[in-house]
DNA sequence: AGTTATTATTAAACTAATTGAATATGCTAA
DNA sequence: TTAGCATATTCAATTAGTTTAATAATAACT
């Protein structure tokens, strides 16, 4: 059901193929919103025989051809109900953190490797989204409050915002559990 | 896949029902995996054909017979192996974030609305970690330095310290974006 | 010339997850 | 006393998501 409304977000910030869509759906709502291409493409049927997108053929030469989706007037009216809607907070579904819980079953040692793997998978995503940051917006919120109408955005750098937090958090979370269990491991050892 | 592990990390935790797992698995591994009854129970009967778990049947007089799940030797065996192995970044999937990215598509007081009443669910969420914290943890990490061998306890603090930042920062952000509508709201108005 | 890579879409099979009930027991409160 | 609630589990149907791969066109490298 979300994925549909996903799509129309991403459709309507620019027109685009599936194919577009498959690839991290344009580089922002696919950070907090991913499908396979599949998936995507299964959707895009059922959006288009609702009338909520129409396909336009585009033929090209130097590659095969593609359908670039709008969103329609209906499709419109569908995704502002949709977005007056409240939402409930999104599911954490997060393995990373099964396996923590049950981090006593295991070596010390091989806890520690696996916060220290799993803080650079979060510093490469943090390093992502900074370079947005910079590229897109690095006058950001001072140059926006002297220009009007361009909310769009506005409305991506705050959620961009919570990306970069998010894996701060993570990275300030995976160094105080570090600390601490290399602490747990010297008083295991030392002091007797 | 991932279920039948937090299934086995919740009954090795400590042997329970369907029920009882259904029940947020306990209060903790289901803050940050859950599933509903249905699921539950199904993974349950397909743990138990692999002899991961075992049932015992325990005949209630007050309430309806129950099965108690355990872990057996050939399921801490599998779970172990689960542990060593690394976890990609859990992927975000956050209807609200969709939201906000779309949020100039709506009026200006109807994401602050919405922006609000998600401040409250994750605040209510915070709150929730803090009881827990109080209740079990209040004497960590300090107390814990002096004893050893409780690891249990230490990796379920770990989890529930990364919960609260979690919440904590989504408080935050609400703060600061709600902030920066109302400034955009007020040079789109006063400045001219 | 042939292999690999990228763009672009579709098909089929399967697994996981959600939704809505049904069933059964006994307790509690109107 | 009977309606509703908490415990406890199971069935059926549907929807969502994953996996694998087929197809097709061209670019780009070797």
């Amino acid at each position: 059901m979300s994925l549909a409304y996903a799509l129309l977000v991403s459709l309507i910030h620019e027109p685009k193929s599936g194919y577009d869509l498959a690839k991290q759906f344009d580089g922002s709502v696919g950070f907090f919103w991913q499908a396979t291409h599949q998936q995507i493409y299964r959707e895009l049927t059922k959006l288009e025989q609702q009338d909520l997108i129409s396909a336009q053929a585009i033929a090209q030469e130097s590659r095969p051809d593609k359908k670039i989706f709008s969103v329609t007037d209906l499709g419109l009216a569908n995704l502002k109900t949709w977005l007056l809607q409240s939402s409930d907070l999104a599911p954490v579904k997060d393995e990373f953190l099964v396996k923590i819980y049950a981090g006593y079953l295991i070596s010390h040692e091989a806890i520690v490797k696996s916060i220290h793997d799993h803080r650079q998978l979060h510093q490469r995503q943090l390093a992502t989204y900074r370079e947005i940051e910079q590229r897109f917006f690095s006058d950001f919120p001072k140059s926006y409050l002297q220009s009007t109408g361009e909310f769009k955005l506005l409305f991506a750098y705050l959620t961009l915002r919570r990306g970069i937090t998010f894996e701060q958090g993570w990275l300030d979370w995976c160094d105080d559990a570090i600390g601490l269990l290399q602490n747990a491991a010297h008083s295991d050892l030392g002091d007797t």
